[in-house]
RNA sequence: GGGUUGUUAGCUCAGCUGGCAGAGCAACGGACUCUUAAUCCGUGGGUCCAGGGUUCGAUCCCCUGACAACCCA
């Protein structure tokens, strides 16, 4: 133990032996920062002089500025911070003492005056300090902030406590995502809860964390996607369904994954892709505007306006004006590999003609779209649960959303036919047969509920965290974790 | 999976060519009745990520490992 951690205890023993409890109990606040700011804010130092008012507050002291019988201190709350000021000729010898020996770190509650100093800063001068909360670790720093990186992921508090910034832009996460239901709300989809543990995961092409139920015996997957309950609600009758939750992938932790993520799916009866559209560069809209008052939003020093109107483009025609390659007329999978060797783009054995077409996007289309830009008309080789489009069989009715260059919504004009559903759970499980082992089985309870009969649909995925980085400036999605996969640290455990 | 970088006091960071481990904040003692990164004087505080190796001597050089960040596939 060192010597803070020491001095600390020690002075946990002197507030006992004082007869103040160190850890203290219910207290009522009148404001928090913001409110005092709000009410106070346009007062000047002569009004608060001529008409005292009285306050309480609470919060964490995290700076404080001492002088001999006087002392300010900042004390933090959910809203901001606030200025106390302390004389011992007010507070009294004993209650100036508790303020003096108390730490950085530690909770007070403050009643007193509001009054606005020589510098201009509303500040309460304190009647009577209550000991709140004793902190017996000291805070990281108070100039510099929490810097170190792992800590700041593996002690969020930590980072909330001395960082700002972070703590507010966890409070944007949270609007964000009440907008987004807002949104939905307001169009009439209901949100729901579907089960997390699937007997079979499907829904995405990803590798799932296996589980195992006891008393089953049986193993069970956490899902990788919300799709399949869903769908199954539609064909309940629902009409209109929404879901806003964890789902889990096994697979790799860099800026953009982490294996747990927050996703949204919605689905609606007798909407097409184009209806998802408007979906969801209404939901864009809504969420941006928690942020922005302007629509325009700056993402690692790119700026770009989400008022305008999103473009719409199909999937080939971005490809041809990007590269001069043409995948309208119909080619056989010997010409495609011929094109993509041209271009050096690799394949796979099992690929066909439309997993080419989807790798000249990635390769050399998807980093190009900075506005938002709406592709459209995947091919259907790697759209196992979209709609064929009407007129050409090769696409499906389906769309991302890509703005700076990255993917921030997937959605399609359901499959809602029984008998081609299960054709291409067959291709998609002989694909896995074939070495792609990020590919879905079939589930035939799923298929079964199809024969009962889905009404046309427009379903939609959009990754929450992807959306929250967008709009908080967040490099990296362990920003917008609070607590962000790690690997356990040996420390976690042994520290006393 | 590959590469690069980092890990030193509670926090933020220095540490020269290999020669007794340093600063600021925080802490402790003292001064100070409008401060705000408070100031001034004084004091204490280290498993230099871990393990091995080279060396008279390693925070520093070499090897292995842990954790993390960034870049690439």
């Amino acid at each position: 133990m060192n010597d803070q951690l020491k001095v600390r205890r020690e002075k946990l023993q002197e507030l006992i032996d004082e007869g103040v409890d160190p850890f203290g109990h219910r207290f009522e606040r009148t404001d928090v920062a913001a409110t005092l700011n709000e009410k106070y804010g346009d007062q000047t130092k002569e009004m608060l002089e001529a008409k005292p008012i009285k306050v309480i507050i609470a919060g964490r002291m995290q700076t404080k500025r001492g002088k001999g019988k006087v002392g300010f201190a900042d004390i933090h709350d959910r809203t901001g911070k606030v200025q106390i000021y302390v004389r011992k000729d007010v507070v009294g010898e004993e209650n100036y003492h508790i303020f003096k020996r108390s730490d950085l770190g530690d909770f007070l509650g403050v009643a007193g005056e509001i009054m606005r100093t020589d510098t201009g800063e509303l500040t309460v001068k304190a009647e009577h300090v209550t000991f709140l909360s004793k902190a017996l670790r000291p805070l990281p720093d108070k100039y510099h902030g929490l810097t170190n990186v792992e800590q700041r992921y593996r002690q969020r508090y930590l980072d909330l406590i001395a960082n700002r910034e972070s703590f507010d832009r966890f409070t944007k996460r949270t609007k964000i995502i009440n907008a987004v239901r807002q949104y939905l709300n307001d169009n009439e989809f209901m949100e729901v809860e579907t089960p997390v543990l699937h007997a079979q995961a499907g829904g995405a092409a990803a590798r799932p964390f296996i589980t195992h139920h006891n008393a089953l015996d049986i193993d069970l997957y956490l899902r990788i996607a919300l799709e399949l309950h869903l769908k199954r609600l539609i064909v309940g009758g629902m009409e209109r369904v929404y879901e806003i939750g964890r789902v889990f992938r096994n697979e790799g932790i860099d800026t953009k994954h982490n294996p747990e993520f927050t996703e949204l799916e919605s689905y609606a009866a007798y909407f097409d892709f184009t209806d998802v559209m408007d979906e969801t560069e209404g939901i864009f809209k809504a969420a941006a505007k928690t942020v922005t008052t302007n629509g325009e939003v700056t993402y690692q020093g790119e700026t770009i306006d989400l008022d305008k109107p999103f473009k719409r483009i199909h999937m080939v025609d971005a490809i041809k004006t990007a590269t001069g390659v043409d995948f309208w007329p119909e080619m056989t999978l010997e010409q495609a590999r011929k094109l993509a060797d041209e271009h050096h783009v690799r394949y796979e054995d099992y690929w066909q003609v439309g997993h080419i077409i989807n790798a000249f996007f990635d390769e050399f289309v998807e980093d190009t779209l900075k506005e938002p830009t709406f592709i459209y008309g995947h091919p259907i080789e790697v759209s196992p649960l979209a709609k064929k489009n009407k007129d050409d069989s090769r696409f499906v009715d389906r769309f991302e959303l890509f703005i700076l260059g990255n993917e921030y919504a997937n959605a399609f004009t359901e499959l809602n036919d029984p008998i081609d559903q299960r054709q291409r759970f067959e291709a998609q499980a002989a694909e896995r047969a074939a070495g792609n082992d990020e590919a879905q089985g079939i589930d035939e309870d799923f298929v079964e509920a199809l024969e009962y009969g889905m009404p046309p649909t427009g379903g939609l995925g959009i990754g929450i965290d992807r959306l929250v980085m967008l709009l908080t400036d967040a490099p990296s999605i362990r920003d917008v974790l609070l607590f962000p996969t790690m690997r356990p640290d040996k420390e976690e455990t042994t520290e006393e």
